[in-house]
DNA sequence: GCATGCAAAATTGTTAACAATCCATATTTT
DNA sequence: AAAATATGGATTGTTAACAATTTTGCATGC
């Protein structure tokens, strides 16, 4: 028998792996800003909360770290993302691109079957909504994305899609204006509708323009919405404070 | 001397990071199939060969397979990818998909400095093509759509293509046939013209060609060309030998 | 008062030993 | 003889201690 080569099977059984589920920890904590974007993570203290070892630990940082969600600093450590705001348009940029063939793909081959799954996923994106559960909002609204490139029958955009979506909620996390930005979802049923229409050219564009409106409602003009940083609360320019 | 590639820039001095060395030192050996698919790497071995500790091999370990040139499979260890024929067909896709994107970028605003850099290139894919250099040839052929990609300035994608391209040497070292392949340099020459003519769509559609001219000069047909299969080598079906 | 340098503490990087798991061979059982 | 089962060796997974580095606090001098 022979080959040797599962991707990553779990073992058997529903049971999830610690490492999988230190990751999926860690990634909620910074999404949700519990973990603000420059924070340092300090690998034992990480070790003691999840009860396992400083190795353990080390490899999820590097999991984090090629995600580009947090940054490793030879002999410093770790520290939480701070994408700037050229690294923001980059991101947005990139998954233009992407989706633009995501869609077009999708488009040109629809089937009832694929509707039905979207239209299903935008009940519940709407009814997240209108609970007013702002947070399963933000996540269902990155996961309609992400069932679009699963619908493109190709896994390695699938994958990169993922966590390009996942850095994409760090910056809006980040950049997101006072009020709320999860108003997209009516812009995903346009898009929807954009997709039935079955002309390709007409859903990227649909799609080119949902992306750049989620760029815009961002503040990516803010120098840096950083922590402690008096010198902005006060008004002031923390270079030349006593010129 | 050599490394083809460098995929991510070094620190400010010129001191190579040993993780990064042996990062570059497995890619080679995996790309020159010195380290067949299939292969098992073990730990130990390659901790005493490098004269490092089993844990930067075990980080180096996560990083390969991150890029998806090695499997890692819980308590069995590690082992050289072995791309199914799917894989090999979603990777060209996803580069088509990408690639697409990136074509149309550099066609719209294309620059006599774009221009002469992408010659640049050319001449010296010609140069190792003429001068038989089988292996340059193979590395440049990669980098010229990985310079096409850095062309479309942006990074996000430039990274992605970069692992993408990686992912798609490993494919072209499993299943290229017997005879030599790079002749692919000469449509490199017609994808310049087509950039040159500044037509987004044409200059896609030549991208969209090439890189399915690739994928179909490979026998994707066959079923594996492992190491020792003595049942396909003597034309048998090894699974019903004596029927 | 501010900068500089030193020393201690905290943190990361590395190594080696130990435990758990898997694999191949040998041995028993049917 | 074939299948099932023990057994030993090899390999991965984990832990803990140690070394190297950075950071921090404090004292000193200007």
């Amino acid at each position: 028998m022979a080959n040797p080569a599962q991707p990553t099977p779990y073992k058997g059984s529903g049971k999830l792996r610690p490492e999988e589920l230190i990751y999926q920890e860690m990634l909620g904590a910074i999404l949700d800003r519990r973990l603000e974007p420059g924070m340092k993570l300090i690998e034992e203290d990480l070790a003691k909360t999840f009860s396992v070892s400083r190795a353990r630990i080390r490899a999820t940082f590097l999991q984090l770290a090629h995600d580009k969600l947090i940054n490793l600093v030879p002999n410093r450590g770790a520290f939480i993302a701070e994408p700037t705001i050229d690294e923001a348009i980059e991101v947005f940029s990139a998954r233009r691109m992407i989706e633009d063939g995501v869609v077009r793909k999708i488009a040109a081959k629809m089937t009832p079957d694929r509707a039905s799954q979207i239209r299903e996923h935008l009940e519940r994106e709407h009814q997240a909504h209108h609970a007013g559960d702002h947070r399963a909002a933000i996540i269902l609204s990155g996961e309609f994305h992400l069932l679009l490139a699963r619908l493109a029958d190709n896994l390695v955009i699938e994958e990169f899609l993922e966590r390009l979506i996942l850095r994409s909620s760090l910056i809006i996390a980040m950049y997101e204006s006072p009020q709320p930005v999860d108003c997209s979802h009516s812009e995903h049923e346009t898009l929807l509708n954009a997709l039935l229409g079955g002309d390709p050219d007409a859903a990227a564009a649909e799609m080119a323009k949902h992306l750049d409106a989620i760029r815009d409602r961002l503040q990516l003009q803010r120098p840096k919405p950083a922590k402690t940083d008096f010198a902005s609360i006060f008004g002031r320019n923390p270079k030349s404070v006593a010129s």
